[in-house]
DNA sequence: CTGTTAGCGCGTTCAA
DNA sequence: TTGAACGCGCTAACAG
């Protein structure tokens, strides 16, 4: 309950004054050993520490930054947080942080919030429905930069950092065709998402690449819930062509073709195989895991993401008009067992 | 780029005094209409916001809790500050996170930290490795005060919210009795842990309550890894009396038990059957998933302990020496299918 | 109804 | 080597 003590009061005490002490306890050169060495000891006595808000609202800068993610309970966010936090916890940073729950308004309201607390910048991965970007080119003029990742808006000038999917998809499909499939089905998600456009990107230039040739029945599009998940695959199933390998757009998209062909009695890895993007962490946990998963490094997402806003913050002011745009390559990681 | 409007911008414009335009924008009564009117829309024609850092810093108040927990990709903990955070934003709250990935050592230079940034508050749920609790204990001193959720320290005077794991046990194995069983064997977790001995208390109680006389041999424990788990699994499976259901400390405990179980070309569910507590989120994506999961409520763990903070800091300077210590019960939820 | 003054705690001129 | 004075933006106590 005892107040905490101030500049001031230590200044009272030592009668000197304030500005002294200041310059004491920052080491500054001008001032003399005795009462450098005499402020600090009677600072320490006191558990003297200075109060950030006050030199946060003095020099207009928090040193904190804020994070709008839509969903923590997605195991590649709270993976992606990890690098956030990680990596704003090493540079004296803090973290605000932020769940937009896929809701746009709901997203407004904490950049709202966000800017009020006065963050020095923002780290947003959108919400699913987010189609209006004002909120965030408002932030422009209150000179707080953004970083986007993963989920990314569609306008010119912003900062982002994202993962490539159409490498790790090429990747696996090379992986199914160097086992010996001919016939690789896709499970994509709906068309107009551009993860989606980038895996079909990936299929068909891994086929190119082997001459082999593009069959469009092979590629269908699940809307991501379970039944949608179903049909894609029962529509796969009534091919001529029998199917014996799937790339599935996600891993609940995986474990739910899975749990279809098991119920046709297929037998998983036998008669058909499946390849995943990873955003579960227990593919060895489950019984029938995709043999490979590409990898989209949502740590490494979020540490690059927070390494692009701190330069940004550092080199103050300087409206240099080049945009940041980090673009991973996804990999393919084969499941052991 | 341009300077945001302070309230001593737009006194100056109106030819008033700074005081008045304070007043007129809290709508406060004393300020004539034609005034109050003409200073809102001035205030919203150069888009006035006002400072919160200033304001936080003049009231001593930050409206921002911190938040530190152990790891958020544990589902857990990405679900309880799903809770934590939605409760806090209603209340106009926002959060600062920190993980201490069960580092104590961290876990203190984020408290120190936090206090920093001067939180109005605390809730925390401790590193696994936490013994030194000076961290907490010292912020009583700087009036910040705490609230522990799931993982608590032993002290005195805390206030925490936690979940009774004997009350979901007793359902487990009540609900394995209905079932038939008789053998039900226990794969718990370190003795030493809290967590542990309610379950083992939970266990005999069900059994005691059906006058079943409890054999020690079937309460083995894991040290939660794969290795242990599947050691404790061998231990179960030499008994003579066979036992054909086994409740789990925890669903990762779980998993590996079923693996082992199938290993051994146990049927899942016939010849075994497993209860579990709930940590991971998709029973339903795993191909034998317990047949039941102890819930702990993470969502609503984290709901409480923002509530009781809040409570807390809105009951100014209280020193109510009451602690409040919220104790949810744990409850059985059985999987369909 | 409105203006004046003061102060929150700190860093930073400018003067001595 | 030190001190006095000022201002960050806002609210509030005190006058009028």
């Amino acid at each position: 309950m005892a107040k905490l003590p101030t500049i001031k009061e230590i200044a009272k005490r030592l009668h000197v004054s304030p500005s002294t002490v200041s310059r004491a306890l920052h080491d500054h050169y001008s001032i003399g050993l005795k009462t450098k060495t005499m402020v600090q000891q009677l600072a320490k006595e006191l558990g003297y520490e200075p109060n950030q808000t006050a030199i946060f609202f003095q020099q207009n800068k928090t040193f904190t930054i804020g994070v709008i993610l839509p969903e923590l309970s997605e195991a590649f966010f709270s993976t992606a947080i990890s690098g956030i936090e990680d990596t704003a916890h090493k540079n004296k940073y803090t973290v605000l942080l932020g769940q937009s729950h896929d809701d746009e308004d709901r997203e407004k309201t904490i950049v709202e919030t966000m800017k009020n607390h006065r963050v020095d910048g923002l780290i947003v991965s959108l919400a699913k429905n987010t189609v209006n970007y004002a909120h965030f080119e408002m932030l422009k003029k209150y000179n707080i930069p953004v970083v986007f990742f993963d989920r990314i808006p569609k306008l010119p000038n912003i900062h982002y950092v994202a993962c490539n999917m159409e490498s790790g998809t090429i990747q696996a499909v090379d992986f199914l065709l160097a086992k010996g499939h001919r016939i690789i089905g896709m499970i994509n998600g709906p068309d107009k998402l551009f993860a989606s456009q980038e895996r079909v990107k990936g299929y068909m230039n891994a086929l190119h690449k082997k001459r082999l040739k593009y069959d469009p029945n092979l590629l269908v599009s699940s809307n991501l819930t379970r039944a949608g998940t179903h049909a894609a695959m029962a529509q796969l199933l009534s091919l001529k062509r029998k199917v014996t390998a799937i790339v599935a757009f996600n891993d609940y998209v995986a474990l739910d073709a899975v749990q279809y062909a098991r119920e046709k009695k297929l037998k998983i890895n036998k008669d058909i195989a499946f390849v995943s993007y990873a955003n579960l962490p227990l593919s060895n946990y489950t019984a029938f895991p995709p043999l490979a998963s590409v990898e989209q490094f949502p740590y490494l997402q979020g540490q690059k993401a927070t390494e692009t806003l701190l330069e940004l913050l550092d080199s103050k002011e300087d409206k240099s008009s080049a945009y940041y745009k980090i673009i991973l390559d996804s990999q393919l990681v084969v499941n052991k067992y």
